[in-house]
DNA sequence: AATAACTGTAACAACAATTATTACAATTAA
DNA sequence: TTAATTGTAATAATTGTTGTTACAGTTATT
């Protein structure tokens, strides 16, 4: 990942959970964050999708949480804005005539599965709750 | 990490430890991976410089490994690959006015670096020699 | 009903990162 | 001397990421 999705995301969930039952516009969030309002509709909206916020439409309207902090954890937020592995891309097209370029994309699958597996573990055992208390 | 880097030094050094002694050229290796040469020789510069590889020039040249393939892990490429953290990286230029804004690139920071460290310490159970034994 | 403050999203622009390619000097074995 | 190679600079091509503008649609408030 060679992005800021993750921090962005966090940070949404962060301040959306440290103001815990207010509708919080996408520019008042934006704003923490110094990035533009388009994108934190964009994480917002992938958010709702997977049910972790509900939006409100129109004057006053705003996200907030759906689900209690305790039962969002970082696995969420990463299973969320992953788009490659987490040692990176393969290299597709490897030579099927040597036995090194044929075989080696399975076996980087199973790599790659393992350190996936690894990260998401670690990713569960931390709660937005607990990430957030880190605040107070 | 968004890029190929990885795989690609995986790679090279698979195909150095199952040709174990043989002077390879960066032409040999590349039409393993199809990839351009130049790719390959830039990476094997690095290997050099870790100590990985020695790299003979001119006629007959080519590369070999330096050290013995239960020597090399995973995370000796990892670590000689990683630009970013595993995680991805943090928005700079938070608005320090806010609480959340102020105090998040530390928390990820100390997020970040267990990701990392998690990751360290699997990759450094898996030798070249363990992982190239799949080929065989 | 009119207005103001929002969301959602498309379209596109700007910027950054990655990968590929060309070219050629320097090196070395035969 | 020649042929095969590395090292590296320069630059092009491609892809990925982030930012921006614009505006239709929604909703609370008056």
């Amino acid at each position: 990942m060679n992005n800021t999705r993750f921090a962005t995301v966090v940070h949404v969930l962060a301040i959306l959970a440290d103001n815990d039952g207010e509708w919080l516009s996408s520019d008042w969030i934006a704003n923490s964050i110094n990035i533009n309002p388009v994108m934190v509709r964009k994480e917002l909206g992938t958010l709702q999708q997977r049910g972790l916020v509900i939006t409100r439409k129109g004057k006053e309207g705003g996200s907030r949480l759906q689900k209690s902090s305790t039962e969002i954890s970082l696995a969420d937020i990463y299973l969320l804005v992953k788009n490659t592995e987490v040692l990176g891309k393969k290299n597709l097209n490897t030579n099927p005539q040597c036995p090194i370029g044929k075989q080696i994309n399975k076996a980087l699958d199973g790599l790659f599965a393992k350190t996936d597996e690894l990260m998401l573990a670690y990713l569960q055992s931390i709660t937005l709750e607990k990430f957030v208390k880190q605040f107070r």
